[in-house]
RNA sequence: GGAGGUGUGGCCGAGCGGUCAAAGGCAGCAGACUGUAAAUCUGCCGGGCUAAGCCCUACGGUGGUUCAAAUCCAUCCACCUCCA
């Protein structure tokens, strides 16, 4: 058993976990940083260390174009090729059948995708993203799913869940328990008894633990609560729960009182390259004319290099005017706060105060699905004294 | 002194009689982004209104031609190139 998990408190529904792997130990509630091509965009690794990070994920599908699984595995292994000692965490592919829509053809056998950089035709299947995720040497690495769009029809939403079982299964054939720890995938759109079906099927075939997908994908919030809360409660409690792709602050906030281990979004470190910087009182668009002369840090509570050592009217300078040393300071600084949040979100499980914490994250992270809630949180960022 | 050319909205730059408040780019103002085809994309961008419409001011200055001029003519000003 490469993978084991213990509980070690509980508030709610919420876990505090101790997840342990061939590369190290992950603290749960935990945020991986995305490094799609083995790198989070903007940082090196041991940035990424530096920052607080204990584990990281990074893309099958990415890192078969370019530079191949073969290349990788020559070279000793994804961990090595990248220069990150911790635990790494892969998707499969599964996002890019929702993200690449017109690029991919999905059949029973597997998904064929286009390149998007050259053309040129690439084939996962259940068992080459196990083979490839064991060859890379991952940690924890992902079946393939197939990730529905949002809106989408019952019938669909069901040949999807079907598809995933039937590929799930096949995984599960393809996987021994002694090299990666593969998680299945529960899809089933926004329809409860769907969910339920992928979420029983799956929790038979006992993989090394179960994430929540199909979430993220341009539903609203309430839509994509009601998924997270349906879909938690029916995931083994002993076994890590991952939710896929989410999110902002209140997605994980809320992640993590619904009972999820795992979180991964690219919202931090895009962010942080199109100028939205989070802070402990909400978000700040850097860019904004505002900020010109504001000789502040970003966050005078946060120990990142950025705030350490700029001044928000630097970071301001440096993104509007392209310089890539902006895009450096800003994913720093949003990678740091993100890590932080989790961190303070594992303290509190542990002394029970995470509503304490919940009520101030949603004072300064008001939802955002009406633009008018959303300019008015943009408009008190603004004003942080 | 002679020959030719150019002058357009904050900047660059199309337009060369009406469909022009004037393409496009940049800058500016704001927004979006959730298992990254993203250092990307979107909207606004002369002024004023009883605003999907109307009015004003605008294409170096002035004066013309015309129903109508950024577009044609005259003249003045500025700058550029070549020849003396």
């Amino acid at each position: 058993m490469s993978l084991s998990f213990k509980l070690l408190a509980v508030d709610g529904l919420a876990r505090r976990g101790r997840l342990r792997l061939p590369h190290g130990v992950v603290e749960t509630p935990a945020f991986m940083p995305v490094g799609t091509l083995g790198a989070v965009k903007a940082m090196t690794p041991s940035e990424l260390e530096e920052a607080g990070a204990s584990i990281m994920l990074a893309n099958l599908y990415h890192l078969s174009l370019r530079p191949g699984i073969d290349a990788i595995a020559s070279m000793g292994g994804l961990h090595k090729f990248v220069g990150w000692e911790g635990p790494i965490l892969t998707d499969s592919g599964g996002f890019q059948v929702f993200s690449l829509g017109a690029l991919r053809q999905v059949t029973d056998r597997g998904v064929a995708f286009q390149s998007h950089l050259d053309g040129q035709a690439l084939e996962l299947t259940p068992e080459s993203v196990v083979e490839a995720q064991v060859r890379m040497g991952v940690d924890i690495g992902m079946i393939l799913d197939e990730c529905s769009p949002w809106p989408v029809d019952k019938s669909d939403a069901e040949i999807a869940v079907d598809r995933t079982t039937h590929w799930a299964e096949r995984a599960r054939e393809a996987w021994s328990k002694e090299s990666s720890s593969m998680f299945g995938i529960v899809q089933g759109s926004v329809y409860p008894d769907l969910r339920i079906k992928a979420a029983e099927q799956l929790v038979a075939l006992d993989f090394a633990g179960y994430a929540i997908g199909g979430v993220s994908v341009g539903e609203p919030s309430n839509n994509r609560r009601a998924v997270v809360e349906m879909s938690s409660e029916l995931l083994p409690a002993a076994k890590p729960r991952y939710l896929m792709g989410l999110g902002t602050p209140v997605d994980i906030l809320h992640g993590v009182q619904q009972g999820v281990d795992l979180f991964d979004c690219v919202l931090p470190s895009r962010n942080a390259r199109h100028g939205v910087l989070y802070t402990k009182k909400g978000v700040l668009r850097i860019k904004n004319s505002r900020f010109k002369t504001d000789t502040r840090p970003i966050d005078d509570t946060c120990e990142c290099v950025a705030c350490r050592s700029v001044s928000r009217a630097f970071v301001h300078h440096l993104i509007r005017a392209g310089e890539i040393t902006g895009a450096v300071l800003a994913t720093q600084h949003n990678i740091r706060f993100y890590l932080d949040f989790v961190n303070q979100l594992r303290e509190a499980i542990v002394s029970e105060s995470l509503a304490v914490l919940a009520s101030e994250v949603r004072e300064s992270y008001p939802a955002s699905d009406s633009p008018v809630e959303s300019s008015q949180s943009y408009d008190s960022a603004g004003s942080i004294p």
